[in-house]
DNA sequence: CAGTGAGCGAGCTTCCGCTTGACTT
């Protein structure tokens, strides 16, 4: 008897599905896209209406040819691909290289038994306007991509890339690097005094909250020290006693973004790594008793959407394990974001009754923690709320105005299963208003404002999705794509720009600035919606932006520096061969000098980043320098070498050694010490005294830089 | 602990978004 065909894009599911629908079925996958644009070329005809010319893509050629055959014999082809713009494009593409005749499109976003029948039983047509609006997608892609990147070929280097996605990813990581340099700290000083309530042992600690009214500012240590003055002559009293409950919310379950953070930042896994085991855990391991089953669902989501059943297991399972005071009342409802396109459901156990404890003994110690941490945010996004109980006091002395508070978890709720950072406050003691309290100590800590922070993997994810750039399934491939095209360097978990991601960007800002924009995908989306209600072909909308980008082009092709031949200009170092002036180049190994006078002159001088520190041999005036040895590492060294052979252990960091005056410290597995006097540097200098009762400490900060400075790029001597 | 990058020149590099496989020992 013949069969029926269902399609669905991933082996897994294919699996899962052929369990659900019996004898009369067969179930298989295509692994995705099947036709694409040929990547040797444009494989748009722009002279003609934009006509892309697909093709199987190269490897995928047998999953077709066992389509085919199967659905020559098939009754009849359910097309089942996910219900998202790409799905649509692929069961389009499916049509098309099988029997059309006997193709029906069906759809389904979660993968339960229910929803599958009904969607077999409904059976409808590929809408074109999706697919219309793919296509769009695509070549919109493919001519910012390969315009671009040959482009940057012919200015800056060889093998360089440029698109849609991951120039506004090099860009944000450019831009968030200058703001660090460019960053000014201001210093303002904190004061936490403490008391003691008379005739009572405890000691309250309460911060300086407000002066006449005023927030506090206080800018600078004088300004601090006459706060002092005053503060200790006056006679404090309790002002306020405060009692509230505050309510925390558990977040919806994890999507791939969030997933990648989570286990980012609690796990210390990088994108790549959570993709990896996530799949794994998808596809499913060998659990005692029940053989391979997967143990969670689908991880390339944007969807915190979850299966009826699934939450009703999840209300079953913790009105058993935990109790009805867990519970909401409602089952909570999460919602999307707009740009999310839904076609799976958020990420979860399969089953809650597989539990951390119980799938322990058959997965490694990696699969483990992904999965207990996806388990624990399911079962902690129905879950009821945190109740904390806040106290706050405040202390009034004449103008000034402390503030002490106190956070005590009330009711855990979610908390008890997936841990979140609470500030717990201590108690304080018990006191009422206008009682008086006596000052018995003061800490004046110096503080700079800090910079905002380098991206990480998360924040970068986190910043991307937030506006709506790349997709769950591109997330991480993004970050290695920047890495291995040499504009980002990760050190020490912090994605760093490069100077040519420094150059790549600054040029395409002036040559393109709308696509090199932050909003230009949240434009392009905007046309693509308008194609996918049919209301215009994605021709016409590729057209449109295809009329300026082709300006831009032209434009840039003539007007766009040429780093590869000109060099760029840095500060002036002459040519010691014939007096020109050096120009920065991209080459292989990174960034060198180049004589301006190529090709009559080829002199090429290595260029290091300088720290600004004498090299303290003996008789010798060459500076350190930041080298790189064979394999790759950052070392410190002397900038005479071979004629001088310092090494230096550690990064150093120019700044006086506060005991010794040594002209810089040293900083080894994170603590910093005096290479001179070999004392340890803490971050905080204490100065103490007493002035009548009241005992005064003052803490100064130690550094007071920037973590990041503006590299320095110096030329030894050759 | 420390390279280098331009002799010539054909041929090649590249996008974003779906999905995993395994012709061998």
């Amino acid at each position: 008897m013949s069969k029926n065909l269902v399609i669905v894009e991933s082996p897994a599911k294919a699996k899962t599905i052929n369990r659900f629908l019996g004898k009369a079925f067969q179930v298989e996958s295509c692994y995705g896209h099947i036709k694409d644009l040929p990547e040797n070329r444009l494989g748009v005809d722009i002279k003609n209406g934009f006509k892309p010319t697909y093709q199987i893509i190269p490897g995928k050629e047998k999953i077709v040819e066992k389509l085919k055959k199967l659905s020559q014999k098939a009754k009849r082809i359910y097309l089942a691909t996910d219900m998202d713009r790409e799905g649509e494009a692929i069961s389009w593409h499916l049509s098309q290289e099988l029997n059309h005749k006997k193709a029906v499109r069906v759809i389904f976003n979660q993968i339960t038994k229910g929803a599958i029948q009904k969607a077999i039983e409904n059976p409808s047509q590929i809408d074109l306007n999706k697919v219309e609006a793919q296509q769009g997608r695509r070549v919109l892609d493919r001519l910012v991509g390969y315009k671009l990147s040959p482009l940057l070929w012919k200015k800056v280097r060889r093998g360089l890339s440029a698109g849609r996605v991951q120039s506004v990813a090099v860009r944000l990581i450019c831009e968030r690097e200058k703001e660090i340099e460019e960053f000014n700290p201001q210093e303002y000083w904190t004061v936490l005094a403490k008391f003691a309530p008379l005739r009572k042992k405890a000691i309250l600690e309460a911060k300086l909250a407000q002066i006449d009214g005023k927030k506090v500012a206080i800018k600078s240590e004088g300004k601090v020290r006459e706060v002092i003055e005053r503060v200790r002559k006056e006679r404090c009293r309790v002002d306020k006693v405060k009692e509230e409950e505050k309510r925390r919310f558990p977040s919806p379950p994890f999507i791939t973004s969030t997933l990648q953070q989570a286990a980012w930042s609690r796990l210390g896994f990088s994108a790549n790594k959570t993709m990896r085991i996530a799949q794994e855990l998808y596809e499913g391991q060998e659990i005692g008793g029940e053989g391979r089953v997967g143990l969670i669902t689908y991880m390339r989501t944007d969807s915190v959407r979850v299966a009826k059943e699934a939450q009703e297991e999840a209300r079953k399972y913790l009105r058993k394990e935990l109790g009805e005071e867990f519970l909401p009342k409602d089952i909570p409802q999460y919602k999307n974001r707009k740009s999310s396109q839904d076609a799976h459901e958020a990420i979860r156990p399969t089953s809650i009754w597989r539990t951390p404890d119980k799938v322990k003994p058959y997965l490694s110690q990696d699969h483990f923690k992904l999965y207990d941490l996806i388990w624990r945010k399911f079962v902690a996004s129905q879950m009821r709320e945190m109740i904390l109980k806040v106290v706050s006091v405040d202390i009034k002395g004449g103008p000034f105005l402390f503030r002490a508070e106190s956070r005590k978890v009330e009711f855990p709720g979610f908390t008890l299963i997936y841990r979140e950072r609470v500030e717990e406050k201590e108690d304080l003691p018990p006191l009422r208003k206008g009682s008086v309290l006596k000052l018995k100590e003061l800490v004046l800590k110096q503080c700079f404002t800090q910079p905002p922070s380098r991206y990480t993997q998360a924040t970068l994810i986190k910043t991307l999705e937030e506006k709506g750039i790349g997709r769950p399934s591109t997330y991480a491939p993004i970050i290695s794509t920047i890495k291995e095209r040499g504009y980002v360097k990760e050190e020490k978990g912090k994605l760093v720009p490069t100077p040519l991601a420094r150059v790549v960007t600054e040029l395409l800002k002036r040559s393109f600035s709308t696509i090199i924009d932050t909003g230009f995908t949240a434009q392009m989306e905007e046309g693509l919606d308008i194609v996918e209600q049919g209301e215009k072909k994605w021709t016409a909308l590729v057209e449109e932006f295809y009329e300026c980008f082709k300006k831009d082009l032209k434009k840039a092709e003539e007007e766009m520096k040429n780093v590869k031949r000109d060099g760029l200009e840095v500060e002036s170092f002459k040519c010691e061969k014939c007096g020109a002036k050096m120009v920065l180049k991209f080459g292989r190994y990174g960034e060198f000098l180049a004589c301006s006078n190529y090709p009559d002159c080829k002199n090429t001088r290595p260029l290091v980043r300088s720290t600004g520190i004498r090299c303290p041999s003996r008789g010798c005036d060459g500076e350190i320098i930041q080298r790189t040895s064979r394999d790759g590492k950052v070392f410190y060294g002397c900038s005479k070498f071979p004629q001088c052979e310092f090494v230096l252990e550690g990064e150093p960091l120019k700044e006086e050694c506060p005991y010794c005056k040594n002209p810089y410290l040293v900083k080894i597995k994170g603590q910093i010490r005096c290479p001179k006097c070999d004392k340890k540097v803490d971050d905080y200098i204490i100065e103490e005294k007493r002035m009548d009762s009241v005992l005064i400490k003052i803490m100064r900060r130690r550094v007071r830089k920037n973590e990041v400075s503006e590299p320095v790029y110096s030329v030894p001597e050759k």
